[in-house]
DNA sequence: ACCCAGGGTGACG
DNA sequence: CGTCACCATGGG
């Protein structure tokens, strides 16, 4: 992919990247729409996104530029990956949902944010997490406007219950503030790095807070592992519609996923979501 | 007033 | 191994 660091800003040529599709399916939850430009935080710092006939990124500084082509997968060839892809179903999502792309992301931010998914829903996710990073994240500004960064593993692990309540995160509050603890010094996330898909899932897993559903994104959007097929309502649904009533199991579900999607069936899931979503699919 | 949302936990068979 | 009540919260 054809990219250019220039006045500050990294361009993607023919990137067939849509910052409105890539921040509103629910993988990243810090970047809003202001007047077709999405702007957030990630990694720390204040970033600036549009599309059209190339993506177009600030403010990257050139030591930084690598950062964020990793954030974007700009190294993964997508075109190839949807090439591949024969399912009909999967055809027709991709089709409608263009410049979908999964984000590499901050481990922890991510492991913390989809604690608070589950069982919740995508606009008041964003909320929460505004809100906990306005508390216990650092204060930055931007063109006169102050941002605040997703705390860091310290700053969570001393913050307390009841500001985490008020932040709206009701019944995870203890989980999250459990998890922060545990990922603290680091060595946690170091390890699952170091991991294949199965393993670190086992070891996600023993956060309190962090099920089959949730570690899957976890493994998807943070750790790379593309293979990993989230299970949401919104997935369930449109495999029973589009597929089959007997897949219930998650067991059967992965089975299904990988033989009908292949190794990046990651990716599938989030054109299937968005879809599912998009057309407002009921049971 | 009920139902739902990128579900997980703990208890009980 | 599977089932199930329960869990905070806000929007439809």
């Amino acid at each position: 992919m054809r990219t250019e660091l220039k006045d500050g800003q990294l361009i993607v040529y023919d990137a067939d990247i849509d910052p409105a599709v890539v921040f509103d399916c629910g993988q990243a939850f810090r970047f809003y729409d202001r007047d077709g430009v999405f702007k957030g935080v990630a990694h720390g710092k204040v970033l600036c996104v549009s599309g059209g006939d190339a993506l177009r990124i600030w403010p990257v500084e050139e030591r930084d530029a690598d950062i964020w082509r990793t954030y974007f997968d700009l190294d993964l060839d997508y075109n190839t990956i949807k090439q591949e892809w024969t399912d009909e179903t999967l055809v027709k999502c991709v089709a409608e949902v263009k410049g979908m792309r999964l984000l590499n992301q901050d481990p922890f931010e991510t492991i913390i944010s989809f604690l608070i998914s589950a069982n919740n829903n995508i606009k008041r996710i964003r909320k929460i997490i505004e809100k906990i990073s306005a508390a216990y994240g650092e204060k930055l500004e931007f063109e006169g406007e102050e941002y605040y960064a997703f705390p860091t593993p310290a700053a969570l692990a001393a913050a307390d219950e009841e500001t985490l309540m008020s932040c709206g995160a009701g019944y995870r509050a203890p989980y999250i503030l459990n998890t922060a603890k545990q990922l603290e010094d680091g060595s946690f996330i170091e390890n699952i790095k170091t991991l294949n898909y199965a393993d670190a899932k086992k070891e996600l897993l023993k956060l309190m807070g962090v099920g089959p559903k949730v570690a899957d994104c976890i493994l998807l959007f943070a750790f790379g592992h593309k293979n990993a097929f989230p299970k949401d309502v919104w997935i369930r649904r449109i495999i029973k519609q589009e597929y089959s009533e007997d897949l219930k199991k998650d067991a059967d579900i992965d089975e299904f996923a990988e033989r009908t999607f292949g190794k990046y069936a990651g990716i599938a899931q989030q054109y299937l979501f968005h879809y599912a979503r998009l057309k407002n699919i009921a049971y």
